[in-house]
DNA sequence: AACCATTACAACCGCACAACT
DNA sequence: GAGTTGTGCGGTTGTAATGGT
């Protein structure tokens, strides 16, 4: 379809920035692939809209994450798992792009989670698609730190992989009601049934 | 000052699903 | 119903920035 090397890759620069916003603001978001049809911008449509939902968005909060961002993404991710984009959907600002990000440089560290123990190298796991099989599976550390009730959820790859999480919030609905415009507090749902204590996980945190 | 290692973040890739034709 | 397109997600990689020697 995509001829190979029609679209440019890598940093975006401001020029292109600016082209994107543009389009943006004359269109709207969506139909992402007639951005390079209609701007002439040398990027494929998939890279527009991360572009746009990770760094452009007037949303989207940058620089350091606040001690209160991180307790919430730690335990969010007790409870939720890898699942990302429902975690950055409970951090105001953040994309999951940056939850995602902050999370493996820094918080995964902290709580001395290994992602794979047996690629002991920092950048070098084996990059087989057979970890979509078990990601789920934390490791011993972030087990230890699952203190939670999750266990009783159906885990999200249980359903599937990829966009299971569609599948998996609608079936949690009744639980935790995740997505729906006024939610329920996960975080009371966390403290009152869950009795997730991060006193053990925050003690050295800066 | 120069080099190397590490960190932090931006971006890409492949897959899956829903909507549309 | 089958094929195509658009979108979203999570994992992974690339690279600029920073720190240490």
């Amino acid at each position: 379809m995509e001829e190979k090397s029609e679209y440019k890759k890598g940093l975006w620069s401001a020029e292109e920035d600016s082209i994107l916003m543009e389009y943006v603001r004359k269109h709207g978001k969506g139909k992402w692939n007639r951005i390079p049809k209609v701007t002439g911008l040398k990027r494929c449509g998939k890279s527009c809209r991360l572009r746009w939902i990770n760094y452009l968005s007037p949303g989207v909060k940058r620089g350091r994450f606040s001690d209160q961002e991180n307790d919430l993404i730690i335990r969010l991710h007790n409870l939720l798992g890898n699942r990302w984009s429902l975690i950055a959907g409970r951090v105001p600002g953040r994309t999951d792009n940056q939850v995602k990000n902050h999370w493996n440089t820094h918080l995964s560290k902290k709580l001395g989670i290994i992602k794979n123990p047996t690629a002991h190298s920092s950048q070098s796991q084996t990059p087989s698609k057979s970890s979509r099989d078990d990601d789920n599976s934390h490791s011993q550390a972030q087990d230890q730190v699952m203190m939670t009730n999750t266990d009783a959820l159906p885990s999200p790859r249980d359903y599937g992989n990829g966009s299971s999480s569609r599948f998996w919030q609608c079936h949690n609905n009744d639980h935790f009601n995740l997505h729906t415009p006024t939610p329920v507090n996960v975080l009371d749902l966390l403290d009152h049934d869950h009795h997730v204590s991060l006193d053990f996980v925050w003690h050295g945190f800066a």
